[in-house]
DNA sequence: ACCCAGGAAATTC
DNA sequence: GAATTTCATGGG
């Protein structure tokens, strides 16, 4: 049943810069250049040949999911166009990594990774994210494991956690995880509430201010307008965009705001004097 | 030794 | 209420 699904005719799509720019743990790079990684309990490695984009491991049932997952219905060449016309310092950004694309990641897992990414780096939140998989996740396959379910991480102690060496931020990951399991906080209803009650919903948990709020509803919920504000973007707001208001991207920020952090973050003698 | 990391909670003023 | 300190852990 498992072969692999191929998309032709594939634009706009760099998956060195998607997989690792930051919105998301855990795609791992092989040495062909393809990518393994777990979507949905579903391990596979994905390539990219020219304009074809590969899933191999992946059921053909499954190709609404992955076309969905990269977001291959938008046309990115199009937002970018917009974005640049923008400001200039968008469109060098845009121009840096073009084949950037928001995912549709899974919301609890979104969730749960931005949880783990505040005051943290991204290479030890990928260390944190595959323990917490290793250590709570279904094994389906060699080695290989799901994303926690919410019932099972609500069920831990701080303690429990402590293999994942997360520190203070456990048992902020276990009052995520109750309050995703027992229904406090729908993440599928919040997907279509308002920005503002969609945010204030998320942040009733603890450990979810802000930034990780505007980060789960971009890259869980596909909330194309959130604009997270790291500390790399508010000095990239400051000293490139003159203190400019996020408004100005309109309702494609997320994807503008996306460009810009990883523009920063490889260029960061733009920020040092 | 010190400082920082895709912040937010707890404490203090 | 706004400003500051603390919170684990690891790397430079």
């Amino acid at each position: 049943m498992m072969n692999k699904l191929i998309f032709d005719n594939i634009h706009d799509l760099s998956l060195k810069d998607t997989l690792d720019c930051g919105q998301c743990f855990r795609w791992k790079e092989m040495d062909d250049g393809g990518f393994y990684g777990v979507v949905r309990g579903k391990a596979v490695t994905a390539l990219m040949d020219n304009d074809r984009l590969i899933i191999d491991g992946a059921e053909e049932a499954d190709r609404a999911l992955w076309a969905d997952y990269f977001d291959l219905g938008l046309d990115y060449s199009a937002v970018r166009e917009h974005l640049a016309s923008l400001h200039p310092v968008m469109a060098d950004s845009a121009r840096f990594a073009p084949g950037i694309r928001i995912l549709r990641q899974e919301p609890f897992e979104a969730l749960i990774c931005f949880i783990i990414s505040q005051n943290n780096n991204i290479k030890r939140i990928t260390g944190i994210v595959d323990r917490l998989c290793e250590h709570f996740g279904e094994l389906i396959g060699d080695g290989v494991y799901a994303f926690p379910t919410a019932d099972r991480l609500a069920a831990l102690s701080p303690d429990e956690l402590a293999p994942i060496r997360a520190g203070f931020r456990h048992r902020y990951i276990i009052d995520a995880a109750k309050k995703v399991a027992d229904g406090t906080v729908d993440l599928e209803q919040i997907r279509r509430l308002p920005y503002d009650e969609a945010r204030a919903s998320l942040m009733q948990i603890t450990g979810v201010g802000v930034k990780v709020a505007d980060c789960v509803l971009l890259y869980g919920l596909h909330r194309l307008e959130s604009f997270p504000l790291d500390v790399w973007m508010k000095r990239a707001m400051a000293m490139l965009f003159d203190g400019s208001d996020p408004s100005m991207f309109g309702e494609y920020a997320g994807i503008a705001q996306q460009y810009i952090f990883h523009y920063a973050r490889n260029h960061p003698e733009m920020f040092i004097e």
